[in-house]
DNA sequence: GAGTTTTTTCTCGACAGTCGAGAAAATAGA
DNA sequence: TCTATTTTCTCGACTGTCGAGAAAAAACTC
């Protein structure tokens, strides 16, 4: 411990502890949290009441009777402490999500991104605009949202919250803390979009009780391909991180790809990538702005139907990413691998690519194959994920502040 | 948090903490220590009072005054309080070094590994005699010896202290926990020798007052290659990893691999594939078990001199470490890369194969170049990295133990 | 050499937090 | 209405940190 405790500290950690407890196994009496924190039932006392007169918590509707003795009340989240918006910042749509502290969906609505091209200025004014009309169309005040989550492919510097890279945008940088600092007061956070995805995942696995769980690699294959890390770290809590895996160097086969250096994997597992393959087109050509899901599936019919070089650029895509998870295992550990987004209807198509790529290296001979499934719903992934950190975050943040004066802005 | 806290676990943080500063500011002053932990005066007063009964720390001998004032008496640890063993396995010898809890060499001796095709049943048998040979030398109490830290090159698996593969015994494994349960009280721990390189250079350069240090990655080359990886985690610590980089895939060229495979980065930047190229040897031959350096510094010899194959040879091992480097990077993030070992005397002729291996990735395009720093004492790093990793457990179990009563055994 | 100044260390009471045990509350069944 | 049972709440003990001021120990002053 490079800082120093205190008991005030002691206080803020079993607070979150409890925030956090009742977050996974939903509402909990009293007993049950004792239980399931392994704090004191006195100490559970005081902390819960805390937080009730903070209007964090809030006791449950009388639940039917379930037997002799005195009746459990169950704690929970009140909805209206808090709020949070998600943003995910797809290359065809934005989305906007409002949710609760609860952890519900309020409301949603989907922008196109009408023009590909657009710039990043004229993207931030709609920007703004649309959150904007999230808090007015549930009448919430703007300051009861506390954290902004927002999402891209692409390389993020999270701490700094900027766009470093992304496919939408390219080179061009997007500061969220700038432009959202002068009028909210919540908290903003950009992540990578299968960083939230290897979240989600994580989160399910942790509170579905799967017992041994150390960590899982997702690998978001699309037009773009993306990974996310959750790992526990020495404390056993999870640790989520999205290296650059999309354009990490595959081999020196000179495809071009979109970032403008070549023979990264995307440029052979992206879809503009398998395309490229599939119609023989040179490799060095500048690669498809983008590639409608039909033309994509009209290939991998082909590929099925027996056709040599479309099945030949779906093996050439799987073995780029069998290459490139060897390494990453090489540089990590074994964990499982969990496949999503739309390029998982191909799996059959990519399996054997993957599989010769996994095989020959040192890591796979020592540890076996990794074990790999398919999990299709990105999007939802994605918006869980978002829910989950946002949420977290809120957490530690109310039980960082003083408690007990002044009570958060009650909405709806 | 997913634990709970409580007030006797902040005594235990801030004891550690008290003594983590010790450790790397040396001796201090009771007005030092409030300063430098941030800790109340009458905290540390209380702490160090603890600590003194329990023989951990002593006041230091009266130094030359300092001025007017009551003079400040600096607090140290006891070297008696306890002691630990440091066993590096090399490929030619095994160096086992004892040290007390002030971190000062008490004994060092070195035994050569007289055959290389020693089993691992006959090295252990020599490894628990040499141990037992240096807590007698020294007429210590074995059980005043609290940390026994090994090192090997390879893959070790650190939480069960098991050595999964390694260049010296390929994949017979050691269990080095239960091998010494029986007799020794110590904590056993089980390092890749190249983590420990990373250790201690990033130690340097946190005390060396290194303002924004984030990481470092320290890279090993010599017979095999190797590659330690020290980052901050969320809490401003230091963790340390040893992936598995010599063995990571690195081109499809058939080069034979010592572990096997084929491709891996070693088979074209250890030694033994160093000379394989130079000798124009068909890549598929089975390496070499041992390379002397008096030979490799031949080989350099001749490529300074303009001999092709044999500059050739150089430049292909470090376009294979360049692409390692530049994979490792997109996956992690950027940070300087110190090399070390033998290897590091041929830098002249790696560093052009290292840079055109690093310059095409998408990552050098956006973050430029890592830094590149030599520091070729590994032996001297290992060691350092040895005793900082082991001070710092016993820091945290004598930390942990409830202070007060049983007084730790008193050695020579 | 006695008093003064200065710096450091030590000590005391206040405050914050957790814990165990038992009191109080609230229900179902006798 | 009383009793058994279960849950929640409350009280005093214990552990820990902190700020302020007392005590200690040296150098400086006259």
């Amino acid at each position: 411990m490079l800082t120093k405790s205190s008991t005030e500290l002691v206080r803020q950690q079993n607070s979150v502890l409890v925030l956090a407890t009742l977050r996974r196994f939903g509402p909990l009496s009293h007993t049950d949290l004792s239980e399931r924190t392994g704090l004191a039932s006195a100490t559970v006392s005081v902390i819960t009441a805390e937080l009730e007169r903070a209007r964090i918590l809030e006791k449950r509707e009388q639940q039917a009777a379930t037997g002799r003795g005195r009746p459990r009340v169950l704690f929970q989240q009140r909805r209206g402490s808090a709020y949070l918006i998600a943003v995910r910042i797809a290359s065809d749509l934005v989305q906007y999500s409002l949710a609760d502290y609860a952890g519900t969906l309020i409301d949603r609505f989907e922008e196109p991104r009408n023009n590909l091209s657009t710039s990043a200025a004229s993207f931030t004014q709609g920007f703004l605009d649309a959150l904007e009309r999230l808090v007015q169309r549930s009448r919430i005040d703007r300051d009861a949202v506390l954290s902004i989550s927002i999402s891209s492919k692409g390389i993020v510097d999270s701490s700094a919250r900027r766009l470093i890279w992304s496919p939408v945008f390219g080179l061009e940088q997007i500061d969220f803390a700038a432009l959202l600092s002068p009028a909210w007061r919540a908290k903003v956070t950009l992540s990578n979009e299968t960083l939230l995805v290897a979240d989600a995942l994580a989160a399910r696995m942790d509170t579905g009780g799967e017992a041994g769980f150390r960590g899982l690699a997702a690998l978001s294959l699309g037009h773009s391909v993306g990974l996310g890390i959750a790992r526990r770290d020495r404390f056993g809590e999870l640790q989520v991180s999205a290296p650059n895996f999309g354009h990490m160097p595959n081999s020196e086969d000179g495809k071009l790809c979109r970032c403008g250096s070549s023979g990264c994997i995307e440029a052979s597992a992206g879809f503009y990538g398998i395309l490229r393959m599939a119609f023989e087109v040179p490799p060095d050509t500048i690669p498809a702005k983008f590639v409608p899901i039909a033309e994509m599936d009209k290939i991998a019919l082909r590929a099925r139907q027996g056709h040599r070089m479309s099945e030949y650029a779906f093996r050439q895509a799987g073995l780029a990413l069998g290459k490139g998870l060897s390494r990453m295992l090489s540089l990590y550990e074994n964990m499982p691998v969990v496949f999503t987004g739309p390029g998982t209807r191909y799996f059959d198509l990519l399996s054997r690519g993957i599989e010769e790529g996994l095989i020959p290296s040192q890591h796979v001979r020592l540890q076996g194959l990794p074990q790999m499934t398919i999990s299709p719903e990105e999007a939802t992934l994605v918006l869980e994920g978002h829910l989950h950190r946002a949420l977290a975050e809120i957490d530690d943040e109310i039980a960082a502040v003083r408690m007990g004066n002044a009570p958060p802005a009650e909405g709806g």
